[in-house]
RNA sequence: CGGGGCGUAGCGCAGCCCGGUUAGCGCGCCUGCUUCGGGAGCAGGAGGUCGGGAGUUCAAAUCUCCCCGCCCCGACCA
């Protein structure tokens, strides 16, 4: 089996080895493109689902726009092009063809078939989609335009890392058009709300909600909001954004419709989303040295019953009953798996469905049955007692969510503990020699200091939050006046 | 693109410095028996163009050169 290295010896090497453990993606013959097991995309199966559902809930519908970018339109909108532009992979040829090298056999580009008009493989689809809603979008009636798309997208990124940054990833955009700056700005927020609702209470990941400052801002974008979460090893995650583009986009891709008063008037956008980067923050945030740990609410298998038996009399009584007790579960809790694997031990399958994360175990063997109850195990924290079968349809559900709240309640002390207020540019830079952590300190609100900061440090603004302290004071690197404070970390 | 490391069975590695029968080890895999309440034991078995190419040599996993790929640290970037 494979060994997870200890988070305290190399947390990098703990992450991909967790990764592993519960075969939740691994690498492809591609550069920096991962494959995502089953494991891996139940999870994310689940995550889809449920934001879907809170999408529409809100109004959304879904739609899909092609995966290839006419290379022009890219350069529409002057500081989208120049935030994507590095990163961009380009279709410039549509056939192939054979021919020998070396006296092997291999395939070349057809020079004959080479595009008029390049294509770009989308890192985002702000320009196909804008495009299209100039034909969509003529009057007031026809606002708003709430459409998001499940898709994957690629940025070719010069060091990749499984989910965190991956040179094909898969997510969900959300495109809106609005009649007013004040809908615009109102969709975002909501959105962004929407974000952190999923992240706190499905996915029991804390975060800090806020405003991105200037130099983070997505290319593009009037105000870019985020929410930040903490990893195990104290840097921050961002976990999802969403923009307020203002009229950039309508005007690039001149998007008009006309009011009710016949005044013709440019549209107001934004766009949101949330990638399977999010899944490198939830294993982040929970996982421990046996493995995965998996939240209630986004794993994808709620329990798993062991049966145990010593010969075949007891294997069919014991299994008869497992399932049983399973199809009593399901309704109330979701799916519960039965292991019935024979030439495993017990021992071995407790560890393995340890690494996958399930968040309880139920055992049940001769003496169990004999006694009408359960050994019922959390995996967060090794609790484990009797449960007689009478009680377990209330039993579990609760376990569940006490295990939800433990995961949570865990990962905001984490936060708090290495969370910190920091006045001093001395103490500043011992904290990031040292562990490192959240550092709310006061900012003057200039571009070059932040970067200055990030030069000298590696630490960045994450945002500014909504609940800061506004108490004035000085900035924490060049001393100039500050209205506020803003959270530093190093970030992921 | 700069610095460092590594390519040997599905996975993890030893062997290389100092060339020499049939290339080993652990895990996993297959078969059988005994096991089964925290990662079982025994017996038998399958599995390799030693990353690719060229060279040196009677002889190359081992020495030389070139190429390819991957990982880590930077630069870059959600």
């Amino acid at each position: 089996m494979a060994g997870i290295t200890k988070r305290s010896e190399d947390y990098s090497r703990w992450y991909q080895d967790v990764i592993q453990a519960a075969e939740l993606a691994e690498n492809s013959p591609v550069r920096g493109c991962m494959v995502i097991r089953p494991n891996g995309y139940a999870i994310w199966e689940n995550i889809q689902r449920t934001l879907d559902d809170k999408f529409k809930e809100l109004g959304h519908v879904n739609a899909y726009f092609p995966l290839l970018i006419p290379k022009s339109f890219l350069a529409r909108e002057a500081e989208h092009v120049e935030g994507f532009a590095k990163e961009c992979a380009i279709v410039t040829h549509h056939r192939l063809k054979q021919t020998t090298v070396d006296g092997k056999t291999t395939v070349i580009p057809d020079p004959d078939s080479k595009l008029e008009e390049e294509y770009i493989i989308r890192p985002t689809s702000e320009t196909v989609i804008w495009d299209q809603y100039r034909k969509w979008i003529q009057s007031y009636r026809d606002l708003p335009i709430l459409i998001n798309q499940w898709a994957n997208v690629m940025r070719w990124e010069m060091r990749t890392r499984m989910f965190l940054r991956t040179t094909e990833f898969l997510w969900q955009e959300g495109h809106t058009a609005h009649a007013t700056a004040a809908e615009g700005r109102a969709e975002t927020l909501q959105m962004l709300e929407v974000y952190r609702w999923f992240a706190e209470e499905v996915l029991a990941m804390p975060v800090i909600p806020g405003t991105k400052t200037a130099n983070e801002r997505f290319a593009g974008a009037v105000e870019t909001f985020s929410i930040e979460a903490m990893m195990q090893d104290r840097k921050a995650l961002q976990a999802a954004t969403s923009h307020d583009l203002g009229q950039n986009f309508a005007k690039a891709f001149d998007v008009t419709y006309q009011d009710a008063e016949g005044k013709v008037e440019y549209v107001w956008a934004t766009s949101w989303g949330m990638s399977t980067r999010i899944m490198g923050a939830l294993i982040m945030t929970h996982s421990d040295d046996d493995g995965l740990v998996l939240p209630p609410r986004i794993a994808h298998t709620k329990a798993v019953i062991v049966p145990i038996w010593k010969n075949d009399e007891e294997k069919a009584a014991v299994c008869e009953a497992a399932d049983k007790l399973a199809a009593d579960l399901r309704p109330a809790v979701g799916r519960v798996h039965v292991d019935k694997r024979d030439k495993m031990r017990p021992g071995w399958k407790y560890a393995e469905w340890e690494r996958k994360g399930v968040p309880v175990r139920l055992e049940l063997g001769p003496r169990d049955l004999a006694g009408s109850q359960v050994m019922m195990a959390a995996r967060h924290d090794r609790a484990k007692n009797a449960v007689p079968f009478a009680e377990l349809a209330e039993a579990l559900p609760a376990e569940l969510e006490r295990i939800q709240a433990d995961l949570y309640a865990a990962a905001v002390k984490r936060r708090e503990e290495a969370t910190f207020k920091i006045d001093s540019w001395d103490d500043f830079t011992a904290l990031y020699e040292g562990d490192g952590g959240f550092a709310h300190c006061h900012w003057c609100g200039d571009g070059d200091c932040e970067q200055a900061i990030q030069d000298k440090t590696r630490v960045t603004i994450r945002n500014i939050p909504f609940e800061r302290d506004e108490t004035p004071g000085a900035c924490v690197h060049c001393g100039k006046p500050s209205k506020g404070r803003v959270v530093f970390a190093q970030a992921y």
